[in-house]
DNA sequence: ATGCCAAAGTGAAGCGTATTCAATATGCCT
DNA sequence: AGGCATATTGAATACGCTTCACTTTGGCAT
């Protein structure tokens, strides 16, 4: 007995879903209002409180499809690198072009989720493991083959690779010079094998 | 032909400061409203605004007093390091310090701050720039004494240090375990100074 | 076909909070 | 002591999220 077709309700779900994304994405979230969200779905204010339990939710579902994407798309790449270097270079070069391919919404998901104090358990948290488990998974590897020292904590490594990455490409996503994706991925990838001062006479060509 | 003498505003502009600091701190930037503040500091709400411009210029002067305050210390810390080894480990585990020491304050700084979209060009990131400017030093003179490879670029050593340190940190600011900032910093110094594998013989004891 | 009715959809009222401003109190200076 | 610039007040304004009592819609049983 509803109302309407199961269809047109995820229509209207889908509508209003782009809607919204397009909004924050341009306007950012605490300067997007409900109104204009609504106007731009073609509905009213309150029909979006029977789709979304409210404007949070509604950026979070924004936030996950896309991140879902993502994520599809980062662990087929990375499954085409022959040791853990590649592996390591293709990851960091994945993510970074994300950022350049979506600066908005990447800019979204930094500033306000991964902020939030309700972060911890939530559904975006656990998307954002799977997302990170891919390096740990390449790390384990790594160690098991001998390509890595046993001593390397890989949580250590995925906090500072991934802190790392989201940093280096913040100062791109505010500022206006364009992005070096495959320099910077390079750079930060001789970093993470290398390191700074290799305590031995420098061999690389 | 003041109404007040200079000391009393004075006075009044502290209070204020040092009531919005403990609010923010303690309950964050959004849940806290300028009546609790200005309830707190014994003041009317009308009064803040001859004081700051608007909620977020508050939020503005407290975090810049905080990081004042750090920026002094970590300088003088730093300059006791005999290598570029020694510096990036007190560098390291001074950052992670602060944040055990001063959470809330990092928490607020990382979450409003860095992320607003005026940043650029900001009190604040001039503050920053201060900050990072001591690894960007300790850099150069160790590019200069041969210690690191020319090749290295000193921004995007710093881009990814800074990065590491505070997603690492992180997890422990919004989580409940302690942090081991001794073992954290030894951890993050030598995968900055050997990488990840070596890619000669493991010669470390 | 047709009417029933559950659920979709509306939009104005409620509520909470930042910000303004006209009125008032204060304390410095002569 | 009195004048007056200005510190201080707090009620009014503005604005945005959320709710809710009401209206409309369209699938389904007859």
């Amino acid at each position: 007995m509803p109302a309407i077709s199961p269809e047109r309700m995820r229509d209207r779900y889908e509508t209003i879903l782009a809607a919204a994304s397009r909004a924050f994405a341009e306007k950012g979230y605490e300067t997007t209002s409900i109104t204009e969200i609504a106007r731009a779905a073609d509905v009213s204010d309150g029909l979006i409180y029977k789709y979304f339990s409210n404007k949070r939710d509604l950026l979070e579902h924004v936030l996950q499809d896309f991140y879902e994407d993502v994520i599809q798309n980062l662990a087929a790449k990375v499954a085409r690198g022959n040791d853990f270097g590649e592996q390591l270079y293709i990851l960091i070069s994945e993510h970074l072009a994300t950022f350049v391919a979506e600066r908005n919404l990447c800019r979204l998901f930094i500033s306000e989720v991964r902020i939030a104090s309700d972060y911890r358990g939530s559904a975006i948290q656990q998307l954002n493991r799977r997302y990170t488990s891919i390096l740990i998974k390449m790390v384990d590897e790594a160690v098991a083959s001998g390509e890595i020292p046993r001593t390397v904590d890989p949580r250590v490594v995925r906090d500072m690779l991934f802190g790392a990455i989201e940093h280096s490409v913040w100062r791109h996503t505010i500022g206006k010079r364009p992005l070096d994706v495959q320099g910077m991925a390079r750079s930060i990838t001789d970093i993470f094998l290398n390191g700074l001062c290799p305590n031995l006479p420098k061999t690389r060509p």
